[in-house]
DNA sequence: GGAATGCTTCGATGAGGATCGAACCATGCG
DNA sequence: CGCATGGTTCGATCCTCATCGAAGCATTCC
């Protein structure tokens, strides 16, 4: 009976601790190699490639051949946001920690979720785009104001909606329990702020660490 | 190797499919016994207490015993969202069928979930009630507003508040992605939509096929 | 008290799937 | 060409865990 969707299917899928680890590691937005993901699993090549072709086939994971190197990437933004609602159970279920380590600490501050900003500067962020109606909250969606696009229009911020995604996309940050925005316009504001330099992405890991003028510049620009 | 949130161990717990029917079925928000769950898992009492007590252990579910029954629910709102969140993948992720059954298109419009009407209709219901200031928005929350409770009144249905189970309730709708109303109120106005026989229940599915007529009087009382 | 109901624990069984070494394809390089 | 590198497939092994019947607690009803 119980038809609908598969939904044992895709959650078996992240249950596995090495595919977690390797769904984890592509939550960085960059696409990697069997061998990368297979280091970051810590398991065999052959048992990694068995692991990827699951992952294919149940939809998680797109793969782009160049030359001998076949990269794995996440399958969609809405992959990226599933996992990090798993994130943010598994988080708020762990067991009280010691103390949250340094590193730990920068990634609640700024991470990249996929393709876009998390961590509490996002979440800062998208509240204060409401305060000033450049974003409108609309049921459960997100909308830009025309002041909104033509706000972000003069950043050199393009809006216009391409393809089915949405420009605009709540996306709960498990550090912080709020939204914090995602959509093709999330994802411009971080290449912006990267393309700025105001902050500069951690090396083999999610955090994102801005510089102290970077700081500046983004409060002034997205949080004034 | 990192070493996060252990979102395996979560991902695994969901991962079951007699878990993962489980959760499905107290997505509704109604807290269910373990001889209820078992029968919706499809399992027997002993496999569906063994399931509890691991997603109990998970953090996922919570527990409140009442004499000799013993209630189980989702823990928290982020549970929900996470399920929401596994489920809205596995849709977009299925197989596309050659084009979808008549039986998946009458689930889209209208459907059971657990004990209130979910679908197309649900969610254009729960729109109008809010326009007609029959219920309030508030917060997360949804609120019977005094018109609302000698509107149902009128209409034989009662709003007294029983037991521990709210009357409104918002339920994120799958097929829609929007809420619709679910709670003591959602359950009675489906009751009587049955008991007016608007419209009878498919047989072995959780579609909701209306009459002609059922349409109209539907249409008249809650869609005017 | 005793019977009935609701649920959990125990024990035995079985199946699925994660794992790795070795062998096998494919691409690029000299 | 032949060799090296990146990746997948195959086969065998092993272990976890889902499953159910039977027995054991707990609570309520008569």
């Amino acid at each position: 009976m119980r038809e609908g969707p598969d939904i044992a299917r895709i959650a078996s899928l992240v249950g596995d601790p090495a595919r977690a680890n390797m769904l984890n590691a592509l939550m960085g937005g960059t696409a990697l190699t069997a061998s990368e993901l297979a280091l970051e699993a810590g398991v065999s090549l052959p048992t990694a490639s068995s692991h990827l072709s699951k992952l294919m086939e149940g939809g998680l994971l797109t793969l782009a051949s160049q030359g001998r190197h076949r990269y794995y990437g996440l399958a969609s933004a809405q992959v990226a946001g599933m996992i990090e609602a798993i994130i943010g159970v598994a988080e708020a279920v762990r067991p009280k920690r010691v103390r949250p380590g340094p590193r730990d600490a920068a990634m609640r501050v700024a991470r990249v979720c996929y393709d876009h900003l998390a961590g509490e500067q996002a979440v800062a962020m998208l509240d204060r785009l409401f305060d000033r109606k450049l974003l409108l909250r609309e049921d459960n969606q997100i909308r830009l104001s025309p002041a909104g696009a033509s706000h972000f229009s003069a950043l050199g911020i393009e809006t216009h909606a391409k393809a089915r995604r949405p420009v605009c996309r709540a996306c709960l940050d498990w550090s912080v329990r709020r939204s914090h925005l995602a959509g093709t316009l999330g994802a411009a504001i971080l290449d912006k702020i990267i393309a700025e330099k105001w902050a500069r992405r951690e090396k083999d890991s999610r955090a994102v660490v801005f510089s102290p003028t970077g700081r500046q510049a983004f409060e002034r620009v997205f949080l004034s």
